[in-house]
DNA sequence: CAAACATTCTATTGTTTATTAGAATAATGG
DNA sequence: CCATTATTCTAATAAACAATAGAATGTTTG
């Protein structure tokens, strides 16, 4: 006969699935877009055995899925909500632990901790593009650009930042997005196109929020 | 230098802890209302010292703060927002594993698995409150009913339930809860009063859910 | 200040988990 | 059907965690 107490161990499997950094770190890869063990593998510098083995950890909690095209095998979060659990999760961790914020001041300078003075809400945005007063810039890589981006977004991956400033407009402040709130390229993107003279600031959300909020994507 | 691996493996500790169904129980407790760790420890089922050693794993994640009051030291949960996280973890451990369909529908009957086809949404239970047709029943302990609970609810304690049943109408439907969708008690006292011939039927959520809704409590 | 009590800490044991390297499996393209 | 490539499985080792009993700490109450 099934216990609370079963029942409470079954959902602590999920618990469990959340508890390293490894598979928090592949679950906010598949948030831009599924992909491939081997991707997943090099883009959180994990060999490709132990990434293989972090997946199906999570796959046994529910949170991702697998499916084989050709020659490879393909996760995807299983579901939007996958997203908003880990924003929840980040923040209960960024209210509650101090070390949460010593950590994100150092990685994203201590003058203005998170970056968050000057970054743009959700509201702020979406009022912005309703008025056409802002121009949407997406730094990611093109890849991840093409599996979703937001609407009306010009996509200049970091690398190529300066080599395609014509794409950019003068006269229109310039709100630039990335993977999401510990991603640093948008950061980077704002630091250097202010030197270059342009408006900028950055989203304080990234491409996954958006999405799971049920807002538009392309 | 901070990386943002670093960031990933600090949010992990709060996903480990999130990772065993001893500290889920303590949790769900919590929710209930803030005990000693001597209480806590009956109500799991733990040894003090072990119940100790998780509550501090879970303070450690900035889950629950601990106060001394006299002899006793008090837990509590840090935030309303536990409560949702913790919910949020269900419904996606309800959605995508089978086996927590599987000990659900053990645990609560198997004619009608949750028991979902005859509870009350809350929804459903706002709109006969405020009509006045429905009369809410609290099962829980008296000590958890003093904490805090729903407006206008009678406590029975299920244990004295039919020492108690002058104290229920006949002439409205009787909607019952308790700790949350884990605990049985409200099926059990539906079970009970149908038998006695009362209209009841059982809310789908518990106290901690209403509460973490921002909805009134008394 | 000392007795009584609640809580936490310590040390130990056994169990689970992460990682690596290498073998086995599955699917495609010639 | 064989060679190639991607992925998963296996085995071994090292590290982290859970549980228990008993000692130590800290607070209250007389």
């Amino acid at each position: 006969m099934a216990s609370r107490q079963d029942l409470l161990d079954t959902l602590a499997q999920v618990g469990k699935a959340l508890g390293s950094g490894h598979r928090l770190a592949l679950l906010e890869r598949l948030a831009q877009s599924e992909a491939s063990v081997e991707t997943l593998a090099n883009n959180t510098e994990l060999t490709v055995g132990n990434a293989s083995a972090h997946l199906q950890h999570l796959r046994r909690a529910g949170l991702v899925t697998a499916t084989r095209s050709g020659k490879q095998v393909i996760y995807r979060l299983t579901d939007e909500r996958i997203v908003t659990l880990m924003t929840l999760l980040r923040e209960v961790a960024e209210t509650n632990l101090a070390e949460m914020e010593r950590l994100i001041s150092q990685l994203f300078g201590s003058d203005d901790p998170g970056g968050s003075l000057e970054a743009v809400s959700r509201d702020d945005l979406l009022a912005g593009l309703r008025e056409g007063s802002v121009a949407l810039l997406d730094v990611r890589p093109q890849e991840e650009y093409q599996a979703g981006h937001l609407p009306d977004a010009i996509n200049i991956p970091l690398d190529e930042l300066e080599t395609m400033l014509d794409a950019l407009p003068r006269d229109r402040e310039i709100v630039a997005y990335c993977r999401g709130p510990y991603c640093v390229m948008s950061h980077e993107a704002v630091e250097r196109l202010r030197k270059l003279g342009f408006r900028v600031r950055r989203f304080d959300e990234g491409f996954p929020e958006w999405k799971a909020a049920g807002l538009p994507v392309h």
